[in-house]
RNA sequence: GCCGGUGUAGCUCAGUGGUAGAGCAGCGCACUCGUAAUGCGCAGGCCGGGAGUUCGAAUCUCCCCGCCGGCUCCA
């Protein structure tokens, strides 16, 4: 497939599987000298410039600055202008290692406090500097060797940026750039950007008519439209079916629950953003979380070990008071109905149940074109931020590794970034174009069965804590359909698309037969709309095409008289003569294997 | 929440102190048409909200709100 690669010598392929003529840790020294140059622009044109960080990052680079005068959008122009002298001018990038002694007089000297803290805090007691021209950086390298090799870059944007990420530090400004070892790469890359562009599920949901988020309705908060409905609609329906099959038990909760229900389960005493509000003097709270309510389920009755796994599934809509600054489209939001079950299970059944989401979740992806994945397991944090003991984490972190074994799944660990309530899997989804969405996730919870009491009678008549897992397979419904919309572009396949076909008659003289055509399909199921404006036929292919629809069955006084239509598909292929029926049974088929 | 940008018709966008504009979409009329835009016409705006400066504000200033790009956080 790739046998062309051949013809270049240190070809490879990115992260996202595009042919580059550098391998990564080439494009790596090239970034990372791009961002050093940009560092020297941002110096030489604004003088009192203090360094933070400028490291690599996927596909970039960027350079924190702390200064007095605020970047604007005219400056990034200004700025690539002096990068290009910069670059012009061909300085030798030079190493040069010093003691740390020598590195923080000197930094202290250049009033780069920044450079200044990160030496206190690197290990070692030498460092290693670079320099170009009259240029210094605190840096570990490798760079290229001369200015000139900066090339082919474009500065993106500006961003404000926390010094090490944390709010209570400096703001300081950010630009983002990119860089790519051939001109050509570059345009790709940016070519790329505009396709990222194109796809936004926001620009998409606006345009194919499938949600809003309307500003007298509050931020974060969705509406879907008919056909966003009905996308949401055909997911959820496959959902249930899908748990049904797998052993689930539907329950549902209400929306609004007593405060005091939120302090057993410790929501409220660890500042969870939730909306809390009154009622006859009675606090209540929104759920942000389904996990009280089917445990109160699972608590109505005393349970038997032989009645286990109980697996509670619901398509729960939860509220969470998210920043204001984080909301994003559907990827984001305020309300949002997660595919959440918990499953009360033995310790002895937990890497069973673990091994059968796994298994169920990629089912799903799958189906819905999600072929790739990249999978986390995050363990435990620092002990004493957590609950549990350290038998009960242990236990759970290893039926988490064992069920991925299982699956054969390779995966990372996040040290450290599981919840303070247990350790997860995280499956973040490769999609077309190669990016990583949040998918399912499968926590162990080892708090809440504690704080809830919640047991189980076990054989010898004792008893005992079950396992409490809590798992999504989509996650929300709102992310899930946001990285959909994404992946497809907005070509859903047909057992997904809101409207199949679009039925176009060439002229009024063929009015009545497009109705009866557009009657026959309504009536056997297929999603089909009727374009009688008064247009020309063009025109409503072109309506069609721009919807996305898959087929534009044209239908003239041809296919009146012979009883056909032709069938146009969204590539422009054309088949004339197909008979409704033969239409409506190809349309059947791939609902029914979910093409 | 924080930093920066931005907000004009349903959508995309012109309009830098002097009576609000275009294209598309919508509606009407004509045309009756064969696979990505037929023509003509008509409607449509508290220029995000509030306060101020000014004889006069879409335009200048301040406050608030939304959105966009990030940071932090997360399904």
């Amino acid at each position: 497939m790739y046998s062309y690669l051949c013809s270049f010598h240190t070809a490879d392929l990115d992260r996202k599987g595009f042919l580059v003529s550098m391998d990564a840790s080439e494009l790596d020294i090239l970034r990372h000298s791009t961002a050093h140059v940009m560092a020297q622009a941002v110096t030489e044109l604004f003088g009192d410039v203090k360094l933070a960080i400028g490291p690599t990052i996927e596909d970039g680079f960027y350079y924190d600055f702390e200064l007095d005068h605020t970047f604007t959008p005219e400056d990034i122009e200004k700025i690539e202008a002096k990068m290009k002298e910069i670059a012009k001018r061909n300085l030798p990038i030079v190493r040069e290692e010093m003691s740390s002694e020598q590195a923080e007089i000197l930094f202290e000297e250049l009033h780069q406090p920044y450079k200044v803290e990160l030496i206190r805090d690197l290990p070692g007691d030498t460092v290693t500097v670079f320099k170009q021209g009259d240029f210094i950086d605190l840096c570990r390298g490798p760079h290229c060797s001369y200015t000139k090799k900066v090339k082919h870059y474009k500065l993106l944007s500006l961003a404000g940026a926390y010094w090490r990420g944390d709010e209570k530090n400096a703001m300081l400004q950010r630009i983002y750039g990119t860089a790519w070892g051939t001109a050509d790469e570059l345009a790709a890359y940016l070519t790329r950007l505009e396709e990222i562009a194109q796809r936004d599920h926001r620009k998409l949901g606006r345009e194919l008519d499938l949600f809003s988020l309307p500003e007298e309705l509050g931020p974060g908060l969705v509406v879907w439209h008919p056909k966003g409905a009905i996308l949401r609609g055909l997911i959820e329906d496959f959902l249930k079916e899908e748990h049904k099959k797998r052993g689930y038990d539907f329950v549902v909760g209400p929306h609004i629950m007593k405060t005091s229900l939120w302090k057993t389960s410790g929501h409220y005493q660890t500042g969870y953003p939730m909306y809390f509000f009154d009622i006859e003097g009675q606090e209540y709270g929104i759920k942000p979380m389904n996990c009280p309510a089917h445990i109160l389920v699972y608590k109505s009755q005393p349970r038997s070990y032989r009645a286990l796994p109980i697996r509670y599934f619901e398509l729960g809509t939860v509220y969470r008071h998210e920043r204001s600054g984080v909301l994003h489209g559907l990827l984001r939001v305020r309300g949002f109905t997660q595919d959440d079950a918990h499953i009360f299970c033995t310790r002895a059944q937990m890497e069973e149940e673990i091994i059968g989401v796994l298994d169920f979740a990629f089912h799903c992806l799958r189906t819905f074109g999600f072929d790739e994945y990249e999978v986390m397991l995050s363990t435990r944090p620092e002990a004493d931020k957590t609950v549990g003991t350290d038998e009960n984490w242990e236990l759970a972190t290893n039926a988490l590794i064992a069920a991925m074994e299982h699956h054969g799944i390779k995966y990372t660990v996040d040290p450290g970034e599981g919840t303070f309530y247990g350790p997860k899997i995280d499956v973040k989804l490769k999609d077309a174009l190669g990016r990583l969405w949040q998918g399912p996730t499968i926590q162990v919870d080892l708090n809440l069965p504690e704080r809830f009491d919640t047991v189980y009678y076990g054989d010898d008549n004792a008893q005992h804590r079950p396992v409490m897992i809590h798992r999504v397979v989509l996650g929300s419904m709102e992310r899930f359909i946001g990285a959909l919309i994404e992946n497809y572009g907005g070509q859903f396949p047909l057992w997904l698309a809101p409207v199949q076909a679009v039925v176009a008659p060439v002229s009024e003289k063929a009015a009545d037969y497009a109705a009866d055509v557009y009657k026959e399909l309504r009536g056997a199921g297929v999603r089909v709309e009727l374009n009688d404006k008064n247009e020309t036929i063009s025109s409503k292919v072109r309506d069609a095409q721009m919807q996305k629809v898959p087929f534009t069955l044209v239908v003239g006084e041809n296919e009146a008289a012979d009883g056909t239509i032709a069938v146009r598909d969204r590539s422009g292929q054309d088949r004339r003569g197909v008979k409704a029926a033969d239409f409506i049974e190809e349309v059947a088929a791939a609902v029914r294997d979910r093409s």
